[in-house]
DNA sequence: GGGCAATTCGTGAACGTTCACGGGAGCGTT
DNA sequence: AACGCTCCCGTGAACGTTCACGAATTGCCC
C-alpha cells in the first residue's frame, strides 16, 4: 500500500518524522552505516519504502564529493567508428565507476554549440571530438579538462589523442607492392577543401616506392559515395589494380563498385580500408585495414582525463598517441 | 593570467567578495539576469574568469529544478541495433533538452546489477534494457519511471515498448511464396533454451501458406554464427531455396556462407533479415529484412518517460507498439 | 523641493543532505 | 559509588546556489 502523489517532494525529514526519529538516523539506516540499531533501521527503512522516499542527487552531491561525471561529445553515434570509441570510452569510465553524459552533435555546427552551452555545467570533464576555434571551446569549459580527440590542439589548454598513421599507411603500400600492384589510387574523403592528412600519409609512402601519387578521387563518406568514387577513379584510371580508401566506409562501397564492375577481390582489385572497423568482418571479402585501436583510444582519452582531474602529471603530447597498423583480412 | 590551483575550491563568495559585491549579483551577472548595472557585470565576470569559478552544478540543481536527466541501458553499443536506439533515444531527449547517461551492461548480469546500483541516485528516470525480474528492477529503481524495451512488463509499475512482428514477418513469407519458394528455412538465434517469438511468427506465416515449419537451424549472435548455421542447415536440407533468420547480423552470415557456397543470391537462395539495420545495406547484396522502426522506438520510449515524469496520461500498451514491416532490398 | 517610480544592489531564507560533535542510556569494573 | 566504555541517537553546521523581499540611490515631473 504506497501511498504518494498526494504531497509534492518527499524529504528525509518526512522519513524521520514518520519512523519517529532525526534526519541522521535516516541517512545512517539508508547508507548503511554504523551506529545503528537494527529494529530501528529495519523501521526506517520500512517508512522510507512506504513514503516513496528517495534522496536528492543533488543535495548529496553537494556535501560529499564523490560522484564524477564526464561528458562525452561524439559527432555521429551511428558512424561505426565513433560507436566503437564511445563504447570503449563507456567502458573504460564504468572500471572508474564514473557516470558518462552521451552527446550527440550530429555533425552538425549549431548542435555542437547547442552541446557546448549545456555541458560545462553537468558535467566534471570532457572528452570528444570538437570543430570549433579552441578559444571558443575554452570559452565554454572553463576551469574542466578537456580531452580532445582526432585533432590536434595548439593551446596547452587542452589534451588532445593524435592519431599517427604515417607508419600504418607506409606499410600497407609496401603490403600492395609486395603483392605486385604498380597503380595504386586513392579513393580521400569529399568533407572539407583541403587535402586530408591520410592523403598526405598516402603520397608520402606510394612516393617512397616511386610510384605516382596523383591518382585520386574524392568519395563522400558513405558506402554510395565511395562506390561512386571508385567507378569514377576506374573510368579515368583504368589500369589501377588497387585502391587506399580515407576510411572502412569508402571501402565498402569500392568493394561493392568492384564487383558490380567485374573486378573480383582481392585478384583483380585490392583494396585498403582505413579504421579498421569490426565492421569489415561482414562484408565478403573482409576488408584489409589500416586499423585503429578504438579501445586503446577510448581508454587512453579517459586515463588522461582521470590523471587531469586528480591532479596527477598528466600523460605527454608523446604518450598521447595511437599508432595505426596494418589489419591484413582479405580484401588485400 | 589565470591565478588557480592556491585554494581548494572557488565558490560565488570568492567572486562576490573579489568583484566587491553580494552574492546575488553575481548570480545575476553569470545567469544573465536583469537588476544589474553593465559596468558591475562586467566586472563581476571579469573577476569569475580571474577566480577560474565555475557554478556547482549540485547546489544550482537544489534550488532550481529544471534540469533533468535519463538513463539510457543498453546490452552492448556495438551491435548496431542497440545502437540505433540509442542514438534515437538520445535525439528525443536532446529535442526535450534532457541529458542522457548511457551505460552499457556489455550482455552480462553482473555488470546490469552494477548499473542497476548506481542509477537510481542518479538519474530521474530509466529506459533500456533489462534482464532482471521486476520486483528486483523495482527495488533499485523505486521511484522513478521506467520504461523497458524489447521485454513485457507484467507489473503496472513498469511500462514497455512492445514489438509486434507477426505481421511483418507474415508478409515475408507471403513475399517469398509468390516469388516461388516453397521450402523456407529459418534460423533462429541459439542464446535462451526455447525458441524465439520470432519463430513462433515465422512458424505461424509458414503454416498459413500450408508449408512445412520445422526446417530450423540455431545460430550463434554473429555473423560468423549465421554463416556456420546456413552451412548445417544447406547440407541437411539441401532443397531449401529461402532462409529467414533470427537478425540482420545472423543473415549477413548467411549471405556469405551462401555465396562461398555458390548460391547466388537471392537467385538461388533468398535471405530475409530481422530488425532492418541501416548496416544491411553495406552487403551486397543488400539485405532484405523485416525491419523495426529503431527511430520510432527511442522516440517512443522517451516520449512515454516523459508523460511519466509530467505526470500526463501515459500512453497505453496498445500505444506502445512498433509494428514490424518487409523492408525489400536486393536479398530476396 | 516633495513625491514617485525606476534602477540597482544586498540580506535572510530555503533547497535536502551529510559531517562533526555531543549526550544519554545501559552495563560492567574498580 | 564513581568511573569508563559501548551503543544509539539527535542537534547545529556546512555544502553552494537561487528566490523573495526590502532598501538605497538616482532621476524626473509637477
Amino acid at each position: 500500500m504506497v501511498s504518494s502523489e498526494t504531497s509534492r517532494k518527499v524529504t528525509i525529514h518526512d522519513v524521520a518524522r514518520s519512523a519517529g526519529v532525526s534526519r541522521q538516523t535516516v541517512s545512517r539506516a539508508l547508507n548503511d552505516k554504523a551506529e545503528i540499531d537494527g529494529t530501528t533501521k529495519q523501521r526506517v527503512l520500512d517508512a522510507a519504502r512506504e513514503l516513496g522516499y528517495r534522496p536528492s542527487r543533488f543535495a548529496r552531491g553537494l556535501v560529499r564529493q564523490d560522484t564524477t561525471t564526464i561528458g562525452l561529445v561524439i559527432p555521429d553515434l551511428l558512424n561505426p567508428f565513433f560507436t566503437e570509441v564511445a563504447a570503449a570510452a563507456l567502458e573504460a569510465a564504468r572500471a572508474r565507476g564514473w557516470h558518462v553524459v552521451v552527446y550527440d552533435t550530429s555533425d552538425s555546427a549549431e548542435e555542437e554549440l547547442g552541446t557546448l552551452q549545456v555541458i560545462g555545467s553537468q558535467v566534471d570533464a570532457v572528452v570528444g571530438y570538437f570543430s570549433r576555434p579552441e578559444d571558443e571551446l575554452d570559452r565554454f569549459t572553463r576551469g574542466i579538462p578537456v580531452v580532445l580527440i582526432g585533432r590536434e590542439h595548439h593551446t596547452p589548454r587542452f589534451s588532445s589523442i593524435r592519431v599517427e598513421g604515417a607508419d600504418g599507411v607506409r606499410a600497407a603500400i609496401t603490403h600492395l607492392v609486395r603483392a605486385g600492384h604498380r597503380r595504386i589510387g586513392m579513393l580521400d574523403h569529399a568533407g572539407r577543401a583541403e587535402p586530408s592528412v591520410r592523403r598526405d600519409w598516402f603520397a608520402a609512402a606510394v612516393a617512397e616506392h616511386g610510384l605516382e601519387a596523383e591518382v585520386v578521387e574524392r568519395a563522400a563518406q558513405s558506402v554510395d559515395g565511395g562506390a561512386a568514387a571508385l567507378e569514377a577513379l576506374l573510368a579515368e584510371h583504368p589500369d589501377v589494380t588497387a585502391v587506399f580508401t580515407f576510411n572502412d566506409i569508402i571501402a565498402m562501397g569500392a568493394l561493392r563498385a568492384a564487383r558490380r564492375l567485374g573486378r573480383r577481390v582481392p585478384d583483380d582489385l585490392a583494396v585498403v580500408g582505413f579504421d579498421g572497423l569490426q565492421l569489415g568482418t561482414v562484408v565478403d571479402p573482409a576488408l584489409t585495414s589500416v586499423a585503429l585501436d578504438t579501445r586503446r583510444l577510448g581508454a587512453l582519452a579517459i586515463d588522461q582525463v582521470a590523471r587531469l582531474l586528480t591532479g596527477a602529471t598528466p600523460l605527454s603530447a608523446d604518450e598521447l598517441v595511437i599508432q595505426a597498423e596494418l589489419l591484413v583480412r582479405e580484401s588485400a
